[in-house]
Formats: C-alpha cells, sequence, structure tokens
RNA sequence: GGUCCCGUGGUCAAGCGGUUAAGACACCGCCCUUUCACGGCGGUAACAGGAGUUCGAGUCUCCUCGGGAUCACCA
C-alpha cells in the first residue's frame, strides 16, 4: 500500500512551489490508489502564523486534495502534528546511543562557532571532529547526572560509502567522509528536523517520501539512519522547484510566489492548479487541459522533471483565459459580478455582458477598465471618429449620427435584433459599409476607440434613454 | 571551496542510437470582422562547448563551461 505525506510547516500562505509538491504528491498516492497524508511540521515556534494551517486545509480542499489522515480526522498514525509528537523522538535518539550509532555531545555552540570561525581563518570546512564521541561511558554518564547540557549526534562512519535511489535521479552516492555528525536531539531536547523527518515518516508508514530537490544531498545521511534503526528505507522521489527565472526560485519577495496572490489577481484556481501540474510533468501526450481527476488518471512519475521549470505568468494567464472561456455564462456572470460592481456597471444584461466580455477576458481583474465607460461616458476627441478603414471622420460621423438618431428613436421596442436590423439596414439603404455606420455609433456611446462588443451589444446595455442622450451628445460634438 | 544535481527555441516541453528535432505559450504575418478580442491559416526560433564510443549521437562516456542545491542546536 502506497503512502505519500505532505508536511507543510504552518508559515503563510500557500507557497506554488509547495502547493505543486503537494499535488504531486496527491497525485501519487491516488494514481496508486494509496493513502495521502498531511502532516503539519509546526515545531519552530518563531516561524509559526496563527491561521496558517487554516490556509492549508481550505487550499488544498478547494482544489480537491483530500487527505485520508490528517491532524483534523485522525487517523491510525497520529497525532498528525509534529509539535505533538514532541515526546516520541527522544527514546529513538537513545536507542540509537545504545546501538553506538548516536551519541551524546556536550560542546557548546560557543565552542563549535569558535572552531567554524578557526576553521574558516584556515580555509577549510569545518566538519565536527568527533570530540564528544570519545568521553569513556562514565565520563558521560557524570556529566549527564551533573545535569550538562547536552544535545545527540549522529555517529556516521568515518569511512565508506552512504547512498540512495531516487526514482527520478537514480543512484546518489557520497562518501561518509564527507558528511557531518549532524544533531538529532537539539539541547532543548527537541528533534531537529532532519530527524524528525525520519522518525515521522517511519512511525507513519510513509512508503514513498515526495519532497524537494533540496534534500537531495542529505538523504544519504537519512539512510544511514534508517540502516541504523534496521527500518526499511522509503522509496525517495525528490521534485524540481519552480523558479522565477533561471537562478532564483519562485520567492516571496517577488510577491508572487502564492496560490493566494492568483486568485486575488483574478485568476481561477482550477486554472493555477492545471498549470502549475503542467509546469515539472508532462502527461506523455499533447493534452494540456486536465481536472483534478484528470490529472490522477494521467500522472506518473516517468513524466516528471528532472531540471527546474520557470514560471511563466505568459502562458498561466492564457490557460486563465481558456478556462474563463469554458465556463458557462452564469458562471462567468458570477465571477465576474464583483468586478462590474467596482467598475459602477449596473445592467439587467448580464447576459450580454457575458457574451462579449467571456471571450475577452484573461483574468477577472481585467474587467473594470474594459466596462468602466458604460458606467460613465468618458471625455472623448472627435478625432475618435475618424477611422480610415470603416471610411468615417467627423463629418461622415454627423450625418451618420443624424440617421441613426432618427431610426433609433423611432425603434417601437430597445431589443438587440431590432437595433441591429435597423442600423444595418440604415447602412445598406445609403450604400455605406456597415462599419461606416457602426463606427460613429460605437464611438459616440463608448468615448473610447477600443471596446468590448459592438455599437449593437453596447446599445442593448446602455438602454433606450442613455443610448439616445450620448448620441446626441456626440452629434452636438460635432457641430 | 568540498560534495551532489541539472543543461533541447525567449518560456513549458516531446525525444530514450537512425525524426525534415514534435506540440503549447509568447512573438510576427495573413484571413475572418462593426473597434478590440475570439476563431482559422502560416512563419521566425533550440540540442551549452569540446573530445571520444559507434556505420550513425540531442540521446552513451569523459572533460570544460554555465546554473542550482547543500555543507546550522532552521524547517
Amino acid at each position: 500500500m502506497v503512502r505519500t505525506r505532505f508536511a507543510p510547516s504552518p508559515t503563510g500562505y500557500m507557497h506554488l512551489g509547495n502547493l505543486r509538491s503537494a499535488l504531486y504528491t496527491f497525485l501519487f498516492a491516488r494514481a496508486n490508489n494509496g493513502k495521502f497524508i498531511l502532516r503539519i511540521e509546526d515545531t519552530d515556534r518563531e516561524r509559526y502564523v496563527e491561521g496558517a494551517v487554516d490556509v492549508i486545509y481550505r487550499t488544498l480542499k478547494s482544489i480537491g486534495m483530500d487527505w485520508d489522515e490528517g491532524p483534523d480526522i485522525g487517523g491510525d498514525y497520529g497525532p498528525y502534528v509534529q509539535s505533538e509528537r514532541k515526546d516520541l523522538y527522544l527514546p529513538y535518539a537513545k536507542e540509537l546511543v545504545k546501538k553506538k550509532k548516536a551519541y551524546y555531545c556536550f560542546c557548546t555552540e560557543e565552542e563549535l562557532q569558535q572552531r567554524r570561525d578557526e576553521a574558516a581563518a584556515r580555509g577549510e570546512t569545518f566538519k565536527y571532529d568527533k570530540h564528544c564521541l570519545h568521553l569513556s561511558e562514565e565520563e558521560v554518564q557524570a556529566r549527564l547526572d551533573a545535569g550538562m547540557p547536552y544535545v545527540i549526534r549522529q555517529n556516521v562512519p568515518e569511512h565508506g560509502e552512504a547512498s540512495f535511489d531516487d526514482v527520478l535521479y537514480g543512484h546518489i552516492a557520497v562518501d561518509c567522509s564527507d558528511l557531518d555528525d549532524m544533531i538529532l536531539i537539539k539541547a532543548d531536547g527537541m528533534p531537529t528536523y532532519n530527524f524528525a523527518n525520519v522518525i515521522d515518516d517511519h512511525t507513519m508508514g510513509i512508503t514513498h517520501v515526495m519532497r524537494g530537490n533540496e534534500y537531495l544531498s542529505s538523504t544519504p545521511k537519512y539512510n544511514l539512519l534508517y540502516d541504523a534503526f534496521g527500518w526499511e528505507k522509503p522509496v525517495y522521489i525528490h521534485m524540481t522547484p519552480i523558479m522565477r527565472d533561471a537562478t532564483h526560485k519562485l520567492s516571496k519577495r517577488d510577491g508572487d510566489a502564492y496560490f493566494e496572490d492568483y486568485i486575488n489577481k483574478g485568476y481561477l484556481k482550477e486554472a493555477i492548479v492545471n498549470y502549475v501540474a503542467l509546469l515539472g510533468w508532462n502527461p506523455g501526450d499533447e493534452r494540456e487541459f486536465f481536472t483534478i481527476d484528470e490529472l490522477i488518471k494521467a500522472f506518473s512519475v516517468e513524466g516528471m522533471s528532472k531540471s527546474p521549470a520557470i514560471f511563466d505568468v505568459n502562458k498561466l494567464t492564457w490557460m486563465n483565459a481558456e478556462y474563463i472561456r469554458r465556463l458557462t455564462p452564469e458562471q462567468f456572470t458570477e465571477y465576474a459580478l464583483p468586478y462590474y460592481e467596482k467598475a459602477g456597471v449596473k445592467t439587467d444584461h448580464t447576459d450580454v455582458l457575458a457574451r462579449i466580455l467571456q471571450p475577452r477576458t484573461e483574468v477577472f481583474t481585467q474587467i473594470p477598465e474594459m466596462v468602466d465607460f458604460l458606467a460613465a461616458l468618458p471625455d472623448y476627441d472627435v478625432e475618435l471618429f475618424t477611422n480610415k478603414k470603416s471610411k468615417t471622420n467627423p463629418e461622415v460621423a454627423a450625418k451618420v449620427l443624424d440617421m441613426a438618431i432618427a431610426a433609433l428613436e423611432a425603434l417601437p421596442d430597445w431589443e438587440e435584433q431590432q437595433i441591429h436590423d435597423t442600423l444595418l439596414n440604415l447602412a445598406a439603404a445609403n450604400e455605406m459599409k456597415n462599419g461606416t455606420m457602426l463606427w460613429p455609433v460605437r464611438i459616440a456611446m463608448a468615448g473610447k476607440q477600443v471596446t468590448p462588443g459592438g455599437a449593437i451589444e453596447i446599445a442593448v446595455l446602455l438602454g433606450r434613454d442613455e443610448s439616445l442622450r450620448r448620441l446626441k451628445a456626440g452629434r452636438e460634438k460635432l457641430n
């Protein structure tokens, strides 16, 4: 039975890189009919952010990533919050001490820092010299009894090789002499992240450890621990980071590294997930659009990339536009409504608005500037009436507007089809291009060169009174 | 600096010894058209460099270069 876990620290919002890692971890579990476990790693009180756990829950749920075991729903391997597991680790470390795979160390931070500085001065890389490993058992016991603060360190063999196999990267081996005796238990009795991770993953029965690339070089050390305990090692799958550019990770400093940032900017969560899934993974065919269920069906580690991917807002935006176009008009309106309000646009014709806006909206936040002219006619220059292709200019426009105003005023009902037929028949009757008729009408009603939709849709949205008022005002300008 | 990892167009990314080196985004052009979009058609553009192995190398090996990660009582 495959068991994977996502183990975020509650330090704020959901970083896109984290989100993608969580997604792949989730997909892998689901694709293999396994369990997906959520574990909260909150041992760092300094970085703990109030409410961050809820953000994690909410975000994962909202995109359809449900977990089988976790702090909120429990499970057979709890607790699932690391701070509640704090008493679990020390006995394991002591077991290692018994096996001579770890040892008590009484060196203080100051002493270590001094030795580190000295090493740096000599241009060497500092490595703990196993000073305390050579203490006699009696000496150790005496210091323990005296209540001296201590730390427990891993006893890495001086020679030989430490290695592991990664599904993506293959066999990775390092020489033990390059490894430092890392601290397992800190002076405050708490485990270090590395140690807690190993213990948690093992005791929770995690079969596949999926995590960021940055652990690639420390994993051999982890495996030494598994060997020391005599535990079966998990399968490792290391995942690449998402980059801002060739040399920098997407980071909070960029101000656009978080899932929430993009939601606020008017992106659809489905589009973000879809895009991010494809950054670093490909399904092996030409498909680009996936629901979460489709991702589960299509996912496999073979499609995962070994090199980092640069985040391209451009493509996200394109994909978001595609998702927007696939919405029903009703769904579109639901998303767009707050933005209509923001622009001060009130209309009963949300169907018409959806029709003209849906193919033109890449991101919802673009909507206000596209529709603001409906709420208030902008000041505009009569030169806007000039358009070569439509064969119109202020003089032509004056004539066209006279005709249009007369014809539209005579309309029994202010209804789209009627407005359309009236205007086009008028153009035909006067032997002019449709554009020659419609350009001035649109400009007079909108007061700007570029508008979503054409003269007819705008007339419907504005309604009879406002349309005619604007047309007349436009005509006035041309005197 | 030591160790480890990565390297196909601007970006994502197919390719797993024999291809005219896919596709998508972006960009450019044309068509459609009532402005702008949407849509349709077409185009520019890549194997980091060098040695080897091989009849044949983007694919295998080595070196160089470039980039990243890691070397904490932080996670």
